[in-house]
RNA sequence: CGGGGUGUAGCUCAGCCUGGCUAGAGCGCGUGGUUUGGGACCACGAAGUCGCAGGUUCAAAUCCUGUCACCCCGACCA
């Protein structure tokens, strides 16, 4: 099999596309813009899935499930909102079909009354929900998250990055003060940051977004920001600040203690399978993907050699004492309290060269070979994903604490992919003093822009006179966007760099995804 | 929604301009054999409504009309 991953330097996009669809990620479907998320991809999902449940869990909120279609008249409720989702929500009109001459077509007859939206995000009828839970003060906070898929009517998509449907969860809170509510999307956008770090291993900026980049409804939007390998920006999730904007427009009010009637506070936060997409162009080289062991479907494969009955009896025999040794290791919080995947890879039939870029291609992070010559040794060779090649390997282990070893090497692979993802956006962060230098940062010239390299892109801090024109003028000259304001950035005030006006705190522009 | 492109075997594609025997290749797949510590090789074999619907013709993958789908580039976006 001579697949090849096209290298990054070459045409980063369809390396992208490459290390999908070889690492068995997800396929684009028969239908337009969605995606097919396959078993290898689903399992990452899965494990974010639990992570971020039990996050969520250990914050206090509990899940619940809420309707895919939401009547039209909801979503007009919320001016903004609806200004910010309209052009790219799908509608139901219909609720039957009808064959005719053995063509099944829509029954023009079953026109619904009001057409249903199907949810591109579901603050509408959630509110619209919570107006019946909340009473008094003593219903409150309310702190519920859903997992979903969503739809919003994108024209341009990429896999796991931007499709028409995708999955996320999506938490919705409801507060007594605005005080309680604002420290909810603080928290969860912290929790956000705590998740992307310690199990994805991708470092992000945290903080506001701008005014002309927050959430539709939202009186402001938090978020983390991540820094992909070609030094594009991903927003990797949000947490939003409602304010009373939906308790006003769904009439959530509830009795205080003084008897007084008031509006619910309000939050949002979610993430999505975009997150796979963050997490491929974090970590993934022109091997193919690279998966922090915290996500990993599977943790270890070992490989039995050997030439024929008599080498491969033993080598397979050793291979299954250390999977068992790996699989009955103490559980712990690092692994989520569940037992190590093992696989023991028995294509003997295949030479060594096609199983180990097999497994590589799908990012198991660490692969074991015991061989005969391991076996006259009662040792084995062990091999990480994270430095592929002869650099990666340790020979000679020997089989008895081969497990512990392992172990260790899974925390320390974790380990070291987060220092060096963080190493390589502070590398590519910057300070633009002036226009030059940010034009210099973001060249817009097609011919400019063919000679650079691949991963030339940066984050670049700059001061911004704080003005939605200011912000949309570099948008349009230079296709770049201020991503936030990072909280833990640099704060003293300046003058901004395009027009001259004073400026707060420096702001970080990038090319986003 | 505008511009461009592509639909032929599971995948990538040739054949189409200039219509004509049984529609081809590589990869993958199956069987047998030789191999095996970084993507092996040999032999044999299975596999195709030529996107779909009309039309022209003695004859259509090939020409004409329509239609559908997908991809790429632009405007919008988590």
């Amino acid at each position: 099999m001579a697949e090849v991953i096209t290298p990054r330097a070459v045409d980063y996009p369809q390396w992208y596309l490459d290390v999908v669809k070889q690492a068995g990620l997800a396929d684009n479907s028969e239908v337009r813009g969605c995606m097919v998320i396959r078993p290898n991809g689903y399992a990452i999902w899965e494990k974010m899935q639990r992570a971020l449940d039990r996050l969520f869990k250990e914050t206090g909120h509990v899940n619940a499930y809420f309707p895919l279609f939401i009547p039209l008249s909801y979503l007009a409720r919320e001016e903004e909102m609806a200004e910010g989702f309209a052009k790219e929500c799908a509608v139901v009109t219909h609720y039957r079909l009808k064959a005719e001459q053995g063509r099944l077509m829509v029954d023009p007859q079953a026109e619904l009354e009001e057409p249903l939206i199907v949810r591109p995000t579901s603050e509408t009828i959630i509110w619209n929900t919570y107006k019946k839970w909340v009473q008094s003060y003593r219903d409150l906070p309310l702190l519920i998250n859903q997992w979903a898929n969503v739809v919003r009517w994108e024209m341009r998509t990429r896999l796991f990055l931007r499709t028409a449907e995708f999955l996320w969860q999506e938490g919705h809170t409801a507060h007594a003060t605005q005080q309680e509510a604002e420290e909810e999307a603080h928290r969860m956008v912290r929790v956000y940051q705590q998740f992307a770090e310690e199990y994805m291993a991708m470092p992000v900026l945290v903080g506001p977004k701008t005014e002309g980049q927050k959430f539709p409804g939202a009186v402001y939007t938090l978020c983390i920001e991540a820094m992909m390998q070609d030094g594009k920006a991903l927003q990797a999730g949000t947490s939003h600040f409602l304010g009373q904007n939906f308790a006003k427009a769904f009439d959530v009010t509830f009795t205080n203690e003084r008897n007084q009637q008031e509006y619910a506070w309000a939050t949002s936060w979610g993430v999505s399978t975009r997150l796979i997409g963050g997490l491929i162009m974090t970590h993934s080289d022109d091997n193919g993907l690279v998966v922090p062991p915290r996500l990993a479907p599977l943790h270890v494969v070992i490989c039995p050699l050997g030439r024929n009955d008599d080498e491969r009896r033993p080598c397979r025999e050793a291979a299954e004492r250390l999977a068992r040794a790996l699989r009955e290791r103490p559980r712990d919080p690092f692994f989520g309290y569940e037992p190590l995947n093992v696989h023991i890879d028995t294509l003997f039939d295949k030479q060594i060269g096609f199983r180990a870029a097999e497994y590589e291609v799908r990012g198991v992070p660490v692969r074991v070979e015991i061989g005969p010559k391991d076996i006259a040794q009662g040792t084995c060779v062990l091999a990480r994903r994270d430095q592929p090649g002869k650099e990666g390997k340790q020979f000679g282990v020997p089989l008895e604490n081969a497990a512990e070893r392992i172990d260790a090497l899974l925390r320390d692979i974790q380990r070291s992919l987060f220092e060096r993802a963080r190493r390589y956006r502070d590398n590519r962060t910057v300070t633009a003093r002036n226009l030059d230098e940010f034009r210099d940062l973001f060249p817009v010239r097609k011919d400019d822009n063919e000679e650079l390299p691949w991963d030339a892109l940066k984050f670049v801090y700059a001061h911004w006179d704080g003005t939605r024109e200011t912000e949309e003028w570099v948008q349009k000259e230079f296709k770049a966007t201020i991503r936030c304001l990072p909280f833990d950035g640099p704060q003293e005030p300046g003058t901004c760099i395009f027009t001259g006006k004073p400026s707060a705190r420096p702001v970080v522009f990038a090319r986003a995804y």
